[in-house]
DNA sequence: GAGTACTAATGTCTGCACAGATCGGCGTCA
DNA sequence: TGACGCCGATCTGTGCAGACATTAGTACTC
């Protein structure tokens, strides 16, 4: 509903700055920007401007809007995690969300089982009992599968942690579009599941992270290969 | 370069909402904030695009521009951190990154001893070495410190841990600006420190993994009384 | 109660003036 | 002659003011 045009400009250029299309460095004028998108300056403006606020562009006086380096980007900015996974950066992107999850999930399983409320332990209870029952249709299985994870990462009680939630669903919908996933579900990882709402559920905080922590690693097991050629950044320094 | 009219208006609005003079559902009209702020609308309307971004605010016709709550904020934009750092929130927001801190840097070391190029693990030790050397200088050691972590979440090749090396700084020098730090830094802080150097250099990952995990320990016991009484977030479902 | 006209607010466009950073010319000095 | 530094010209983003377009609540009609 909010304005078309706006994030019709922001998708455009976004997009093909982290495709590579306009690499570091590149540097365009607002002028050609409106002609070239079809738009008004204020348009323009106001896409570069948030553009700048997640670090992939700035603009001075006198000489345009310049393209900055990667490491400059913001990663955990939504826009440029979306932009990213439909990008060729993919490979890197997934690994990156994937190691964060590894990293943080497991400390989150722990920390919602010391402090989280009791309906979160029955609530994840219920969607493990429900990943159980759902037997074939696998997107109904990733569906409650995301809802899980979002679930501890909110019942962690860190806003940091919850915050995640959102890339954590963009990984899993997008392993299944591009059929990474096996089409029976484990019943292991079903087990697992189980497993951790219970351990949260009867706060048993090194439980729920060690449970946490198998469902990762057969998690990278999956996954790994979709990301076995690319080069890890090299962080300038 | 503070003549950025927007960044002005941004703060302004940025730091209420944090601080919760706006709260959330709150709806403000464009030209009232114009006149408020005595600024044009174009400077309104950029400085409310980049808060929209930021999942602040969410600005519908016929309707306003409505505060977000708190969940819908990105926890990850460098401006809500830093704002809530400087406010009521700050206990919250502390104790949000130093677990995503105990959750991350572990394992940013593990993948530093497996993957980082060799120099990385040469400037570790050059910078724990300098830490050792700085005695009394409680500000030099401080920033030594800020360096090292983030030399060793850049290293682990994953651009998010990287990401988070602007918001550790902040937190550490945070810390000290109130006088949280011993003066005289621990021996056994250095010791590891010197440890994780090693560990990477050799490339002993779980021994680098382990001896990170020690260091943390250590920060959450010094750090740990700041947010004392501050409630987790009930994480709305 | 469903449909419709109204209206208030954001969204978009355009012309203008200002600020400040870069560039190039000019003069000075070695 | 050549290098350096001052200084104005010029270019581009920044900010302002006012107009029109669009759309989503709202109230009114039937």
């Amino acid at each position: 509903m909010p304005s078309r045009l706006h994030q019709k400009a922001l998708e455009s250029l976004g997009t093909r700055i982290v495709d590579g299309v306009l690499p570091a460095g590149h540097i365009m004028l607002a002028e050609d920007l409106e002609s070239e998108l079809g738009v008004s300056r204020s348009v323009v403006r106001e896409a570069v401007r948030v553009l700048q606020s997640a670090g992939l562009v700035q603009s001075t006086k006198r000489v345009g809007i310049k393209v900055l380096p990667r490491p400059t980007w913001n990663p955990y900015d939504p826009l440029v995690i979306r932009w990213r996974l439909r990008s060729s950066g993919r490979g890197a992107q997934l690994r990156s969300l994937t190691e964060m999850r590894v990293a943080v999930e497991p400390m989150a399983a722990e920390l919602a089982a010391d402090h989280a409320p009791e309906w979160v332990g029955e609530q994840l209870h219920d969607i493990a009992n429900k990943m159980r029952a759902t037997g074939q249709d696998a997107r109904r299985f990733q569906q409650l599968d995301v809802r899980f994870h979002a679930v501890v990462l909110a019942g962690s009680g860190n806003e940091m942690f919850a915050g995640l939630h959102d890339a954590v669903a963009e990984v899993l919908t997008g392993r299944q579009e591009m059929g990474l996933i096996p089409a029976h579900p484990h019943e292991e990882a079903i087990e697992l599941h189980l497993d951790v709402a219970e351990a949260i559920a009867l706060r048993r905080p090194a439980e729920a992270r060690e449970t946490m922590n198998e469902i990762m690693r057969a998690t990278i097991d999956e996954i790994h290969q979709e990301w076995a050629g690319t080069p890890r950044s090299d962080a300038g320094f």
